[in-house]
DNA sequence: GTGGTCTAGACCACC
DNA sequence: GTGGTCTAGACCACG
């Protein structure tokens, strides 16, 4: 099974940070489905180029969290995530990282309506590139 | 003169980079205006009860991007900041926010409208908790 | 030969484990008596829902305690258990579960009534459960 | 800060698992109070004489159940824990034990009044050893 | 001084 | 083969 995960080298977030989001991204929007087994960690470290604690603490964090369950001398799992969770995980996220926004903009004096503007001009950029 | 700034003791966010970020907003918005001399380090620190040398640090870094200027011996003044610097830093700064703000509504697969609507549900929240 | 024996997928105990610690009380208790065959490692494992080696494990710790007997391509037998080995072994088995349960109880500052009522409240429920 | 703890070098138990569930108690039974720095985890770990990525591990892991908040650079202290929390956490706790203990016995086909009565003989031995 | 991250590599237990 | 634990040691960021 291929993950699609990009590692970027320069960033001050940690790696296993990286790595953690984006997977918990892929479980949390369904992309990964309940059931999956996940590269074992030798293999996903040998692909994200990076050690194998690195990979562990990752899946172990996410197993801490509920979103894997893993079995010595099988493998990492993806477990069942109820629709109302994955749903509400959305939902906070995303409030989470608007909320940050505005209130940069508030710092910085941002009016309202110049705001408003620059958002809907990324939210165009961004969802065109991705089609 | 007293320098309004909040710190978040529970934040992951380092207290160097706190006090710096909103130390920047004030200048840059001007609500500190250029040629105001700013409380010495000590001062600074007693106030915000934390190390001379994370005020130490904020100083520096503010005075390596220009912001503020030290003079041995009389202390640290907000230097003159241009009126395309404020404007550039302000569009920068919001920019950046809003677009990893973006970035994570997508990584969920959030709509483009649910984007917009909880967007805007949440400017008018937190402008109007402003006034 | 049906054998009642519940996995529970997501202990942190390990699967030839939870097997052998409930074979071991089915003998033991008498529920399965001396002479009875057991069905064969790949037929369990199938039961069991788990691999054959996992099953081989269990035989082989069972037939290491003497509780088990292999003869080679007729199949595994319960053993001959002394009534004196039941007694022992129930004894020793509930003795350790309960000062486990105490020093977890001590270590939490639990005083010894509040440890008493706790424990006849939970007795009772189960016992009343298994009727 | 002297911090008691007993490391069990022949148990099976996971070094990091005793450390985490010892200091866990002492945290929840109040003997070491909110606010309290700890060791630092180089200084613990020579205590313990054990790597200092087991001690960075156990604060992590308690730090991610809310019992520990650390700071770069300042250290790890024990964070507020709610009354509530605390007797939930206790209760809770124990619960298990004693549930698992009680088990045990009904698979053993231990009887109830056999039970209690072991159970009652080693309460007062662990408690009287405890004065 | 403090914690935070990451590495390489070992050894064990489980399936 | 799998994951689980632990080590020694490095380097960085924070106060």
């Amino acid at each position: 099974m291929w993950i699609p995960i990009q590692i970027n080298e320069n960033s001050a977030e940690p790696l296993y940070h990286q790595i953690e989001t984006q997977l918990k991204s892929l479980i949390i929007s369904g992309v990964i489905t309940e059931g999956t087994l996940l590269p074992s960690i030798r293999e996903f470290a040998g692909e994200l180029k990076c050690s194998v604690i690195t990979v562990r603490r990752v899946y172990q964090d996410l197993e801490n969290e509920g979103l894997l369950r893993t079995r010595q001398g099988t493998g990492t799992f993806v477990s069942h995530v109820g629709e109302g969770t994955m749903e509400g995980y959305k939902r906070e996220t995303v409030r989470k990282a608007l909320e940050s926004a505005v209130e940069v903009g508030l710092s910085v004096q941002c009016s309202e309506t110049e705001l408003a503007e620059l958002f809907m001009e990324i939210v165009k950029d961004k969802y065109k590139a991705q089609e």
